[in-house]
DNA sequence: TTAAATTTGTCATTTAATGACAAGTTAAAT
DNA sequence: ATTTAACTTGTCATTAAATGACAAATTTAA
């Protein structure tokens, strides 16, 4: 998806032709502040990722891709990080497992 | 780098034979946050990379490397997301260079 | 054993995110 | 051209999260 995660919502309210007054209360929230997220003027909330999945019948694992795909895209683009930086993620997210798993060994 | 931005600093600081309050007098922050940091339980301030850089004369570009890499892997992690977010990650960023968005202020 | 170093807990303060609503603009229909 | 719905923008009070600060407890090393 070659979209910022705003408009990739806008893509899919047109798409069902919804209305932002309409879209927004399925969501629980003003209409003027989905505008600006749409806009890319605010952020979506994470907490409403689960009500956004149900208004279009999204899978959550891709929903939770295209989501925290944008905010990282956003952020490495704001601070100019090199694209060396996702290695580094993928490194540090296996790292991260790795600890778990030892520390769930210890449990047991 | 395997480790997580915490352990990073703790072996820099460590090889450097400093201690908590010295280094942390150098970042301008409380000895006792910076324990919390290095073990985990506060975020790094961004604000304070400079800082960081000059105190162990690190390059800034793989210092934000390191410490992005770390935010972006801890969400992952945290929300488990699939690694198909990184190429996600990878095709927004260009998205983002192409349509040539307005930089947000960046602070260093 | 004692002094330095580190960790942990807490809380007031600062800062950022959000909700809410008014006012403005655009677009479509008649 | 006027009206009406849809959308955008601006602002601000409120809420929630991050941070600074410091006391107290624990660990480490001399």
């Amino acid at each position: 998806m070659k979209a910022t995660f705003g408009e990739y919502i806008r893509q899919l309210r047109t798409n069902k032709g919804l209305t932002l007054t309409e879209l927004a209360a399925l969501l629980k929230l003003d209409s003027a502040n989905l505008s600006k997220i749409e806009n890319g003027k605010r952020e979506f909330d994470e907490k409403r990722l689960d009500k956004l999945a149900n208004a279009f019948e999204l899978d959550f694992e891709k929903l939770k891709v295209e989501y925290f795909g944008d905010q990282f895209a956003k952020k490495m683009y704001a601070y100019n990080c090199s694209s060396e930086t996702l290695m580094v993620v993928e490194e540090k997210v296996n790292y991260l497992k790795s600890i778990n798993v030892k520390q769930a060994e210890i449990k047991f």
